[in-house]
RNA sequence: GUGACUAUAGUUUAAUGGUCAAAACACCGGAUUGUGGCUCCGGCGAUAUGGGUUCAAUUCCCGUUAGUCACCCCA
């Protein structure tokens, strides 16, 4: 046997919430919560253990074999550690998608693992609310999905000016890409990843890049449209290269519509971003992703988009979907960031202080009393002297210091100390409650 | 997975190849034997871990572990 000491930190890449993280914690998914029962989204929960084949029927092998906790167990089956709530849910759907009113809106605020280099806000383990809609195609799922993801930043106390919302639809990539510049699905798929690390290289080195995958003149309309930083302004040059072309026609008109219904429900950050690609895979319509637009934090912080194929590897019609999945971390970072984040404190109602260890029967049957009045109440049993013992209650932030001392106990009474006064007075049981009472 | 930087009381930091590693906050006790917050006094308490160089290592070197950052990846 080892005789090494064990360690007090918590499994790399997980963190321990000690209760004043752990109220901070509690607040921004009370807050988050608030928002989504107000939209009528219903809120479920699914294992943290699924089959492994869950995920690789969604994913590539190279996920789960690389960056999910896998392993076999005692009966051989293998079993992955969830690292996304998506296909839990989807599988949750698929078993009773002929029981449902359509659409659903669920959500849910899972812990997930990713076997992952930790670092800044990526951790092996994180918390993700997740919302999804199921089983519309309507435009305005698309445009509650984004003000559900608005909201659930201004809940907070957060202003339009505080973020920006990037929206792009990849049906108008594919549209551009195929029709538009000719590309094949390789081109394609090469392009979306390069388009997607633009900003982490310089702009020569895209261009060039760019230039590795398709011809020159293509090259030159694809930048000129990643340029135009107004959808109008996008919609008129790709009119110009596009030669009436009924399938970008169709994307447009879908596309603008989108546009307007966002406007007329009152986002004004929202923008269109050609730029925006996020999980070219598996998204089949609009996609959208929120950024700070704090100088200290500039950066994406949570997104999602349509999805109508989910249900596909349960071999099940497609079905209308859209979803989006916001971490913990990100989100405590922009609320860090742009100070909204309130003190939120701990307070009992009582501490009951006892002076000698002879009255400790007495005080604990009292201290049952208070609580049967559904006040909260800590007894010391400590013995220790008075003014230790109200040190204490004033570092519990408790209301009330209550002091049983002989006296007390000889005339049936309590002394009842108003700890931000320091006011007090010596009350039988009855007064006492009705002092607590007192806000 | 690749690379860089970092590791000193519970916490945040200081210092040093050579006597007892310093301070603040926190905690405990006392001043005040029935009255908290402010003040004063005292106490507890640390060189991540394994090896090497050296008369001597917390300090220099290497490994490990952990943290941070970038790359990769990002459901």
């Amino acid at each position: 046997m080892s005789k090494k000491t064990l360690s007090t930190r918590p499994y790399k890449g997980t963190r321990d919430f000690y209760p004043e993280d752990y109220r901070v914690h509690q607040y921004m998914f009370d807050v988050i919560r608030t928002v989504l029962y107000r939209f009528g989204y219903e809120e479920y929960m699914a294992p943290l253990l699924e089959e492994t084949d869950l995920y690789r029927a969604k994913s590539g092998e190279e996920i789960v074999n690389e960056q999910t906790y896998s392993f076999e167990d005692r009966g051989g089956r293998d079993l992955t550690i969830r690292p996304e709530m998506t296909p839990s849910l989807a599988r949750m759907v698929a078993r009773r998608s002929g029981d449902y009113t359509y659409p659903l809106r669920w959500f849910s605020i899972p812990n997930l693992y990713r076997y992952e280099r930790p670092q800044r806000g990526r951790l092996r383990e994180h918390y993700q609310v997740n919302v999804d809609i199921f089983g519309t195609e309507s435009k305005y799922a698309d445009i509650e999905a984004l003000d559900v993801a608005r909201s659930l930043l201004t809940e907070f106390g957060a202003t339009s000016e505080d973020f920006e919302i990037h929206i792009n639809d990849r049906r108008l990539i594919h549209a551009v890409y195929s029709e538009v510049l000719g590309l094949s699905e390789e081109q394609s798929y090469a392009l979306s990843k390069l388009v997607d690390r633009k900003d982490k290289i310089s702009t020569e080195e895209f261009q060039s890049q760019v230039r590795e995958i398709v011809a020159q003149d293509t090259a030159k309309h694809l930048e000129t449209l990643l340029e135009k930083d107004s959808f109008e302004a996008f919609v008129a040059y790709l009119r110009e290269i596009s030669s009436d072309n009924q399938i970008v026609e169709d994307a447009i008109q879908s596309f603008e519509t989108f546009l307007n219904g966002v406007r007329q429900v009152g986002m004004s950050n929202v923008i269109f971003d050609f730029e925006l690609m996020r999980g070219f895979d598996y998204y089949t319509g609009f996609v959208f992703e929120v950024f700070d637009t704090h100088p200290d934090n500039n950066r994406a912080m949570f997104g999602g988009g349509r999805y109508d194929n989910l249900l596909e590897i349960f071999d099940q019609p497609p079905m209308g979907a859209i979803g989006f999945g916001m971490g913990d971390v990100p989100l405590w970072v922009f609320l860090e960031t742009h100070g909204l984040l309130p003190q939120v404190e701990d307070r009992i109602d009582a501490y009951v202080c006892v002076l000698d260890t002879q009255y400790l029967a007495a005080a604990y049957e009292y201290t049952q009393m208070l609580r049967s009045h559904d006040f909260s109440v800590v007894m010391d049993y400590s013995g220790r002297k008075l003014s230790a013992q109200l040190k204490t209650a004033d570092r519990k932030n408790a209301r009330f210091a209550l002091c049983l001392g002989e006296q007390e106990v000889r005339n049936e009474t309590v002394t009842v100390r108003t700890l931000a006064t320091g006011e007090q007075e010596t009350v039988s049981f009855e007064k006492a409650v009705a002092l607590l009472k007192q806000v």
